[in-house]
DNA sequence: TACGAGTGTATCGTACAGCGATACATTGTC
DNA sequence: GACAATGTATCGCTGTACGATACACTCGTA
């Protein structure tokens, strides 16, 4: 039985880290960090696995898990192997989409947009240093674990987190640009500050960020950036093409206007 | 701001009642339980109403929300009217996504389905006495809303549930329809214990499920079950369309044998 | 087939984490 | 301007969750 690859780019947590708060229950904050433990896991866990992952010993991780059980957050592996992530949590994924008014607002002009791009649409939204996709409209070629929910990426290096960028004051990017941790997913992706910062000025000026081959090779992507009525940017739309088929001026004249009324669209309610 | 109905047919929990359980950890619970309120929410809670909903003090729902507040997975809504679901939910999402086999088996199998049939496909997975949906690939015309992940259906009335109960012992059947509490979602819904017995024979005799706006005006749907090497039952595939452009016998005669195919691509490994 | 290293499970006395009542500060609604 | 909501903070007591340890079981290997 396989399993698939962790593949995570972003940065997981960051979760300030938080002592002695009279309020705060450490129990649950186990209980989470034993939920993220699968963050990096690409294969069933065993107990220990948990407990050491988690820094906690045996017996808490025991319990934990032993509670997680009882309440269909955590399963047996099919074969009973180890411990895997449980249904219910999808309980929560729908109550989180459905009550984010982002993605409420959004949904229906994805759609549209869909209708017209024959392209992968995605919706992302902002958390800390990293976009995170809520929703995703398959094109027909792609496999299905390329575009999962709850799949994220770093601001630093994505059309999306540049059209978020584009948003925000030079003081705010360069704070984004040092906190992130750079690295060269792929041979083509841009680490360098100060040519980060042009390709954010680069947005600012065009209205619509581009990338290319930063994440994934051989995939072009372009996004507008959502925001809040005060213009804080809280996400992006992306149209997400293949190089086989597009060179990058001909997708961008083809999707940047339609990319562009799509966020206009949602921005003003 | 609006937010979108709850809609959810199934039961979510049944959760079987713990009891003084050496092991479990009651704090963990509390915090899931927090979680979940948002399952009944149409709009972001106040702190008394998740207090109240839990069946919890103030102050242990004060400390809950807190400490799920530092971690990520509450937050407060964007007018700072209530709390909403945190992004961080996103993050187990996926990983259940990843780590479920038997999405991972299928998500290619449906792909390919997809791009054959012009309508719906889901793929969905069993959790008591209901079904969770897991995948969803939308046709054109459909709302995003309409299909989200980790939307949840009864068994006993839906063309998924018949389908998994084809597989089923008729006394697991009964039990089925037994516990289910059934009622009337649409007008055509069938919930007579005879009837629902009935339409799962008609299953096991054609290698698919059929139900005709039994959860959805309008809506058709055939499905066909995903089953683990002993048997077992573990979900069903879906294939849904609208009755403006079909009848039901024209529909099975051309989808059946698609959703049929799939399935037994998936069901041997 | 016997070993041993790895699983998951069960038990138990103790300390301190989390409990809940209560009081306060802030908002916006009538 | 008074009131009924909201979210926030404080504080002693108690019972919950702690962690060490011992046990049962399933593997793969020798």
């Amino acid at each position: 039985m396989r399993y698939i690859q962790k593949a995570e780019y972003g940065v997981p947590p960051s979760t300030s880290i938080d002592e002695s708060d009279p309020l705060f229950v450490q129990a649950i904050a186990r209980a989470m960090q034993v939920l993220s433990t699968f963050h990096e896991a690409g294969k069933p866990l065993t107990l220990n696995e948990i407990a050491a992952a988690g820094g906690m010993g045996k017996s808490a991780a025991q319990r934990v898990v032993h509670t997680l059980r009882q309440l269909g957050y955590i399963d047996r592996d099919a074969d009973d192997r180890g411990y895997v992530p449980g249904i219910r949590i999808l309980d929560h994924t729908r109550d989180y989409l459905r009550m984010n008014p982002l993605v409420a607002r959004a949904s229906p002009v994805l759609m549209e947009l869909r209708r017209n791009v024959r392209e992968r649409v995605d919706l992302s939204l902002r958390d800390g240093l990293r976009l995170v996709y809520a929703a995703r409209l398959q094109s027909k070629r792609e496999t299905f674990f390329a575009t999962l929910v709850g799949q994220s990426v770093p601001i630093y290096c994505t059309s999306g987190g540049r059209a978020v960028m584009a948003h925000m004051s030079d003081a705010e990017v360069d704070e984004i640009i040092e906190r992130s941790v750079r690295r060269e997913i792929t041979p083509k992706t841009i680490t360098d500050p100060a040519a980060i910062r042009a390709k954010v000025q680069e947005a600012r000026e065009n209205g619509y960020a581009l990338a290319l081959e930063e994440v994934l090779q051989g995939e072009i992507a372009i996004a507008t950036a959502l925001v809040a009525p005060d213009g804080t940017p809280l996400g992006a739309i992306h149209i997400a093409g293949s190089l086989s088929e597009w060179d990058a001026d001909s997708f961008c004249r083809r999707f940047a206007p339609l990319a562009g009324e799509a966020a206009g669209a949602i921005n003003r309610f």
